[in-house]
DNA sequence: AACACCGCCTGAGCGC
DNA sequence: TGCGCTCAGGCGGTGT
């Protein structure tokens, strides 16, 4: 379930292995999983790291040379740094790298991930060109023009990468229930202080789970191979049926486009009435 | 043009 | 103990 803070967990904990880190060789074990040039040199090998950017979701390990190596995590993707192989080989690893210190891997067991390579940053910024703001920083103006003129649950318009990028179906719920907004209010109906409110919670509640190091569910891990504290503060996502961390009333679980949505009817919704805020553990 | 929906893929969890 | 089923969801492709 990598979304922002989970991609931005993973591109903090890689920065002291990679940067300035020259690439010995690299193994693709899988070339299915790759899009774009699979040479040696396409792949980093004899480069160095010069940089890791992250937009949205997505990594990109920029080399000195210039070329571009984009890791998408997908829904079980894992980009990690290790100093030893072990002695028998991880299931699902399909790239690994080899650096002085150690081995920059690539795993992903249900491959929803992939890598892809490009020859420049003109290349990567196009690449990127389809991808809304980035949601750690997205402002209010930007988040307003997203949604005007949009008739799709608001739900809906927070996961479309091209409006948006970042956000995926856990803080989408973290954030409309921050912002006490119901998810299947209509998105460009908000009022102009409605999508303020909603921008704050998207910044709000995305820098927390960064500074949590993400939120792992089950396999989610960073580039040291640890998993992210946030799971555990999350006030929705995952808590159908339980109590309302605000009001105690019992969270309502539906499907909106296409995704499991939790949310509170009582504090978000129906229809955009804001109800008092009460003392809250959680947030 | 905007939006809905499918299918890819594996592992966990569950009922029997 | 183990089998079969359901569910999880990011995102590209296709349909409406």
């Amino acid at each position: 379930m990598p979304e922002l803070p989970e991609v931005e967990s993973v591109r903090r904990s890689l920065e002291p292995h990679l940067l300035g880190a020259p690439v010995a060789s690299v193994r693709l074990i899988r070339r299915d999983i790759l899009t774009g040039s699979a040479a040696p040199a396409a792949l980093l090998a004899g480069d160095a790291v010069a940089r890791l950017h992250r937009r949205g979701k997505q990594l990109a390990i920029i080399g000195a040379s210039g070329r571009v190596l984009v890791v998408h995590l997908g829904m079980s993707g894992q980009l990690f740094f290790r100093a030893q192989p072990p002695a028998a080989e991880v299931a699902h690893v399909h790239a690994v790298w080899k650096l002085p210190r150690g081995q920059l891997v690539f795993r992903d067991p249900r491959r929803f991930g992939g890598l892809v390579t490009l020859p420049n940053g003109r290349a990567l910024d196009e690449h990127w060109s389809p991808l809304g703001p980035d949601a750690l920083s997205i402002d209010d103006a930007a988040l307003a023009a997203g949604l005007a003129g949009s008739r799709r649950t608001i739900k809906a318009a927070l996961l479309d990468q091209a409006l948006l990028a970042g956000v995926g179906n856990i803080y989408a719920d973290e954030a409309l229930f921050l912002a006490r907004i119901a998810p299947q209010r209509s998105a460009g109906r908000l009022k102009t202080a409605e999508v303020s409110q909603l921008a704050a919670a998207i910044r709000t509640i995305l820098a927390q789970a960064v500074a949590a190091g993400g939120s792992t569910l089950r396999d989610f891990l960073n580039g040291d191979g640890q998993p992210g504290g946030y799971a555990g503060r999350h006030a929705v996502y995952g808590r159908g049926g339980l109590p309302c961390p605000s009001c105690r009333r019992p969270l309502r679980q539906t499907v909106l486009g296409q995704r499991t949505t939790v949310w509170c009817a009582a504090c978000q919704g129906p229809r955009g009435k804001v109800p008092p805020i009460h003392n809250s553990s959680t947030v």
